[in-house]
DNA sequence: CCCACGGAATCTGTATGCAATATACGTTTT
DNA sequence: AAAACGTATATTGCATACAGATTCCGTGGG
């Protein structure tokens, strides 16, 4: 008998609320939604060829994760970003991330360290922008996985909506810029230093944040 | 003709959907919906004499705070809560209050300490549960919007909702817990004092942390 | 010319209904 | 008797439809 367990099972729940809270926050990001603008239901609907109810599932969630703002009768309006919003977001990420490693310490996951340096390792060598971010990805994954706390993997989930997807293509200098802080941090873990590696998040986080700053600039996504 | 802006606008957004949000939330908290157990839309859309539509939109939002799992076509499911998460989420807390109030200093929010030792004085006087429990909102309130950030607020306004509205009431440590914790927070603030204002709060948070799991636990509402 | 007013058009919030999927349970097969 | 199968039941995901709220716009009054 066959009894292969299928551990990603909800990857494929691609209902069509998440389809379209994933198309709205594209057009957000690429622009053809404005800050301050109303989303448009009707439009959306037509554009998925779905009705307006999973679309306001999408909102309800994006609202949730700043993304719109909803005004009871009036819909829902694009929230208005800003440089500072950006970086006390990134900020936030690397408090957060680095919470995440102090846990994993704390909880004594000591395989941590040697996982980290492998996939910093790999990060460093790897030429292809899709690849490193998938590396990076993996990276901050084992964070989580190690801090093992479902509080942080919640907020996480709900703030990650703000990194544009293919970000590591948009932005070439990504790599340059985590390189050092990955290394850095993973080098804290080995070290089972908790306070090093928070500071080291923080840093890194702040540095890329200053990347995603000049993205969405030139994208002319701020107000 | 009269044109008063109404800022507090969106706390009467009660709409049908925030009303089940509420009720669920309820449910759980008082244990009538057990961990792991599946949310019957249904029984309450038959409660609330609403339909499904609302409810579902408050289970997006109730996964989104990690209260609930959805899966899809399976429904949504409690999520389980262990003494763990409680203090992760209440650590948490502390790390973003703290964060709040250090964005408050570094934005010289000048103000801030005096309102801050305004409100932490009243609070220690206050002797009826329900008003001190407003007096630490307004506390938290003053510290985040001294930070003046979008970001700290959509994060917190998701992460409040793991927190019983009638908390003061349930827990009467509640009051001396805080008030040395407030107190020391205004004092750090005073003193421009970024750092501690930030750890006093984390310790704070902790000590309140541990009152909730005393409460969750005699609720029964750990696995 | 500007503002106030009122009806039309637009858009939102949600109830109803249906197809699709999951679960429960009895039946057949080995 | 245990396992596999098939059917009945329950429940979800979503399209459609409609009442109510909001916005738009033309008209009249100041």
């Amino acid at each position: 008998m066959l009894d292969i367990p299928f551990p990603e099972k909800e990857l494929y729940r691609l209902s069509s609320g998440g389809a379209a809270a994933l198309y709205i926050r594209r057009l957000i990001f690429e622009g053809r939604l404005r800050p301050g603008e109303r989303v448009p239901q009707d439009d959306i609907g037509r554009a998925l060829s779905i009705s307006r109810i999973p679309i306001r599932e999408a909102l309800v969630a994006l609202e949730q994760q700043g993304w719109v703002t909803l005004e009871k009768n009036r819909g829902a309006y694009v929230a208005v970003l800003d440089e500072r919003a950006v970086r006390d977001h990134y900020e936030l990420f690397g408090l957060v991330y680095g919470f995440a490693a102090q846990k994993a310490l704390v909880r004594r996951e000591t395989a941590l360290g040697e996982k980290l340096g492998q996939v910093a390792r790999d990060f460093a060598r790897s030429g292809d922008p899709r690849e490193a971010g998938g590396l990076a990805i993996a990276f901050h994954a084992a964070v989580v996985e190690a801090a093992n706390s479902s509080r942080i993997s919640v907020l996480l989930r709900s703030m990650s909506a703000l990194v544009p997807g293919d970000f590591y293509t948009l932005v070439p200098k990504a790599h340059d810029l985590q390189r050092p802080g990955l290394n850095a941090i993973a080098r804290a873990v080995k070290r089972d230093d908790a306070e090093r590696a928070a500071s080291e998040y923080k840093k890194m986080m702040q540095r890329v944040a200053t990347e995603v700053v000049v993205l969405f600039r030139t994208r002319g996504l701020f107000v």
